[in-house]
RNA sequence: GCGCCCGUAGCUCAGCUGGAUAGAGCAACGGCCUUCUAAGCCGUGGGUCAUAGGUUCGAGUCCUAUCGGGCGCGCCA
């Protein structure tokens, strides 16, 4: 059910009609002030601008010839031209009622399901995975989730850093703590942060070690199996941490969707080769380099793109080209869809432009790479990474779980200390993914403890507890599972939850086109807050309600939950029967 | 120097291919629990949409300039 579309379609129908078919945009949007109605048809001013006839007459036409009489209570022509449409309580009720027993409540089937790569997450495997990391997992996540929902079939893509120079002086450092019978897993490695720091510290001030640390790099890169070794076991230990990491969060990312740098090792030397012999890429200063003439600046000097370093070393651009070769390709991608920070957005449209001219991305294939903005510290400032300032991935959901047990603590309960436990987890872990997914902003975004950790107003806990409410009604009312009743629509507050029910699929769509969860966010907390003021309004099992009104309330109740539940599970947050 | 992103209420942010009187939450203030769960509901106050021009029936949204913030720009990723 997507009233949006439907109303589209039906306008151009009418548009049609009057013999305009070609530039015609029907302009459908949902009302902005309930005096207008709940959906508002602005296409006939752009119309008449192309007609150059009187807007408000051309509304009136095409009013004549909108076929909308069964949904539509009432349709007025308002102000310049504007056609408002107020739709009809029976007519929602009954779409409300086929909706709320079908089970992809009322979403459409994919009617021509692609094939979507989605690149995120990408931790570097050098490192702990730190809070600067949650906003490509989690929000790649919600889209992963809400495409597999829709019907498309999605191919994750952690493109895990694992080959970069710095692993040199990792196993190195390894080798050694290797030697002196340290126990890895409890001690070693229990702490790559430290381990980084360690590391890097003899790097820097230990004479001899930053030698062996390039000779291991060098010695790596062309298989040595001792090294190779060594590297496999850090490497191993990492992704561990980052499969804790992403269980916590509750990813949907698993071991089977890693596909890191290093498994484009072999790809990279043929690659190089074709672009010099395709003359795409030229000799400069020693190294292979595009020259992009379409990402020039005003006195016409072309933008570099380095794909191999003097001395035959690749680079992550060459990386990037061959990841574009292989989703384009053999993954047969329709849409690649990649989040990382706007840093590299220069980045990501050179790797697009140069694998468009060497057809390593196919023609069909969409390339979107979706940036946020860089994360800031609470001065407004760089989040410095070097100095201390780094938070662990894994330390902000612990202190999460730990806050939110607090304020469960506060409120009186019977509830078990293991379901308390198991709440505090959902709840806490649901606060920080909702404050992040909820943002849009592509600027810079500054990390505060206290907004992630935020318990009150639009927040997961508000969108769990107006769960809660629900089920604790339908528990108390004993509906059965199979429960069906008619959905009658009588007050306001009813009207409105039932509109805003009806615009799940009209929102997912917009998720799904524009990568962008903080939509489907806006959409729960609303129907969260619709359902709330439903829930006051319109007393349910209350004395003196009439039982066919009860019934449809119980039914309006269950739709709700079921949607709640279905669309925090898109977002990948967990909900529970009491709090 | 050149380029990209951004500037909306005291704070954090919405604002769907340009639409009508710019919306939420937090914070402030005032109401609502002998309870269908108060992590809630109802109400009040709060704005030159950075600034100045331009495009048009209509601009927070598009264009230009300026100011302010962040980031990027040949061998890190």
């Amino acid at each position: 059910m997507n009233i949006k579309h439907l109303l589209t379609e039906k306008t151009l129908a009418a548009f049609q009609q009057l013999g305009l078919t070609d530039n015609v945009n029907a302009a459908v949007t949902q009302s902005t002030r309930p005096e207008f109605g709940d959906y508002q048809i602005n296409g006939a001013m752009a119309a008449a601008k192309l007609l150059k006839t009187n807007p408000r007459q051309l509304a009136q036409q095409l009013l004549e010839l909108l076929d909308i009489a069964d949904m539509a209570e009432s349709v007025e022509i308002a102000g310049p031209g504007f056609i408002n449409v107020k739709l009809d309580k029976n007519w929602l009720a009954s779409q409300l009622t086929t909706a709320a027993t079908d089970s992809r409540l009322g979403v459409a089937v994919n009617p021509t399901p692609q094939t979507v790569v989605v690149d995120y997450s990408a931790p570097n495997l050098a490192k702990e995975m730190h809070v600067g990391h949650l906003r490509s997992t989690i929000i790649g996540d919600a889209v992963v989730r809400t495409l597999e929902f829709w019907g498309d079939t999605v191919i994750r893509q952690n493109h895990m850093g694992d080959w970069g120079t710095q692993f040199g002086m990792l196993i190195a450092h390894l080798e050694d703590k290797i030697a002196a019978g340290v126990d890895l897993e409890t001690v070693a490695l229990a702490d790559l942060e430290d381990f980084y720091r360690e590391a890097k510290k003899r790097f820097d001030d230990e004479s001899g070690f930053a030698d062996k640390s390039r000779d291991y790099v060098v010695k790596l890169q062309s298989g040595d199996a001792h090294c190779q070794k060594l590297w496999q076991m850090f490497i191993d230990t990492s992704i561990k941490h980052s499969n804790d990491v992403y269980q916590k969060l509750n990813v949907t990312l698993t071991n089977a969707d890693i596909k890191p740098e290093s498994a484009y090792n072999a790809m990279l030397q043929p690659i190089v080769a074709e672009l010099v012999a395709k003359d795409i890429a030229v000799e400069s200063q020693g190294a292979l380099v595009v020259f992009l003439q379409e990402l020039a600046d005003k006195e016409g000097t072309p933008s570099p793109f380095i794909i191999q370093k003097t001395g035959g070393g690749f680079l992550y651009s060459t990386t990037d080209l061959a990841a574009c070769q292989y989703r384009s390709h053999e993954l047969a991608a329709d849409r690649i869809i990649i989040f990382t920070d706007a840093r590299q957005a220069l980045h990501f449209n050179q790797v697009e432009l140069v694998a468009r001219k060497a057809g390593y991305l196919a023609e069909r294939t969409a390339y979107d790479h979706c940036p946020f903005g860089t994360m800031m510290g609470e001065d407004g400032k760089p989040f410095k990474t070097r100095t201390g300032g780094t938070v662990k991935l894994a330390e902000l959901l612990e202190e999460a779980v730990v806050r939110a047990n607090a304020v469960l603590q506060d409120k009186v309960t019977d509830l078990s200390a293991t379901e308390m436990a198991e709440i505090a987890r959902k709840v806490g872990i649901g606060a920080v993914k909702y404050a992040d997914l909820s943002k849009n902003r592509t600027s810079d975004y500054i990390f505060s403890w206290d907004a992630m950790l935020s318990f009150e107003g639009a927040t997961a806990p508000y969108l769990q507890y107006a769960y809660t409410r629900v089920r604790s009604i339908l528990r108390k009312a004993e509906v059965a599972a199979d429960f069906h009743a008619e959905i009658v629509i009588g007050a306001e507050q009813e009207k409105l939850l039932a509109v805003k029910l009806l615009r799940f699929e009209e929102t997912l769509q917009q998720v799904m086109k524009e990568a962008q969860p903080n939509l489907l966010c806006n959409y729960l907390y609303e129907l969260a807050s619709l359902y709330m003021t439903f829930y006051e309004a319109c007393p349910i099992l209350k004395e003196g309600v009439e039982p066919a009104t009860r019934d449809s309330r119980l039914m309006l109740s269950i739709f709700s939950a079921k949607l709640l539940h279905k669309g925090l599970d898109l977002l990948g947050i967990e909900v529970m029967e009491r709090m």
